[in-house]
DNA sequence: ACGGGCATGTAAGCGGTTACATGATTCG
DNA sequence: CGAATCATGTAACCGCTTACATGCCCGT
């Protein structure tokens, strides 16, 4: 349940709107930590009922801005340094891969240049950020810090795909086009 | 929904039961695709009912084997095909590390270390399994073909997630104490 | 006055995890 | 004979997404 840690450390910058919130998640975390505004406004409502938020202040258009409390301080101290990382990623790209021997050439081919030109693309905005991050434009706080580390996470990650799908470009083709021959015919047997 | 495509994806090389699926599944893709034995069952049973499977034998235990149709090949080639990948990705560890700047220096130095050291375990496993691979234990079907592509994005994204760490604690905990540029070499001006 | 963005929510449904439950077979 | 592993499932619950629904306020 990180959305919920996620929301309290965000307030612990100071005090913000559900709105806020959902906006401020989608800017840097949006391709690395998706978090939809029912789920937002969901997780606050249960929060101020645990005592980890309160509301700070009504605003116009009945907007409802949210305090973190010294609990909901401790928990999110709590997550960072005693909850073990939840390791578990969630690639389909990956899981597609495992199937490319059931495309067609072209199409696989098409395929992998799409895909690159994606994560190349998510690559560059995360970069762009950066930049703007290190030319100082955000100021230099700590908060701001943590965020250029998140933001080099993403840079390499999607850097990471994009030579990926080049690599499986110039990797498979060739196999396809130059002989290879699958001479082995004892295979089949799973376990390895 | 591409655990079912996933699941024909494997059947497309042979019949198989939800067990063997299960297994296959922990396997390679284990840590790039979790699936948990009680949706694989669910979904056999769904994939079943929709003609895009059926059962091909019954084995000791209770063993059934299931085996794809042509519509379930239809459909697992539509699905490479024609649908969209969901680009989505979601890692807790960068999500984290937007707040690092509420955790004390040392807590993040001990997490960035653990980190590193977990990612740099997932890649010396990919990477192993990379090289028993080339070297030929295998075989040398399109599927191996194709497993070794999965295998390499393994690798790729996990040694990029062990470095962002290295990184991070380079950078980071100089800006804590007294200053100094991170190894990377990139600009970063307004770095305290 | 009106359109766009601010702002908050509800409800249905899906996909996934965890815990529970059961039994057969093989191997030592 | 007992333990490990094979093998299949159900049920409860949780987290998340999508669609629906509403209304206000600001700028032009």
């Amino acid at each position: 349940m990180s959305l919920r840690h996620g929301l309290l450390g965000l307030l612990a910058e100071g005090p913000a709107s559900g709105y806020d919130l959902s906006r401020r998640f989608q800017e840097v975390l949006g391709a690395l930590w998706p978090a939809q505004h029912p789920k937002i406004y969901a997780e606050l409502g249960r929060m101020v009922d645990g005592g980890l938020i309160d509301i700070d202040s009504h605003g116009p258009r009945g907007r409802k801005a949210y305090r973190i409390t010294e609990a909901g301080r401790a928990e999110v101290r709590r997550w960072l340094t005693q909850v073990d990382v939840d390791h578990t990623v969630r690639l389909e790209a990956l899981l597609r891969s495992y199937f490319f021997w059931l495309m067609e050439p072209d199409d696989l081919a098409r395929h992998l240049a799409r895909e690159a030109e994606f994560y190349t693309e998510q690559a560059a905005i995360y970069r762009a950020y950066a930049e703007r991050k290190d030319a100082g434009e955000f100021g230099s706080t700590p908060q701001v810090q943590s965020m250029r580390i998140t933001i080099e996470g993403g840079v390499r990650v999607y850097e990471a795909l994009a030579e990926w799908a080049r690599w499986a470009a110039t990797y498979k083709l060739p196999a396809a086009a130059d002989g290879g021959a699958p001479e082995d015919g004892t295979a089949n047997s799973d376990d390895g």
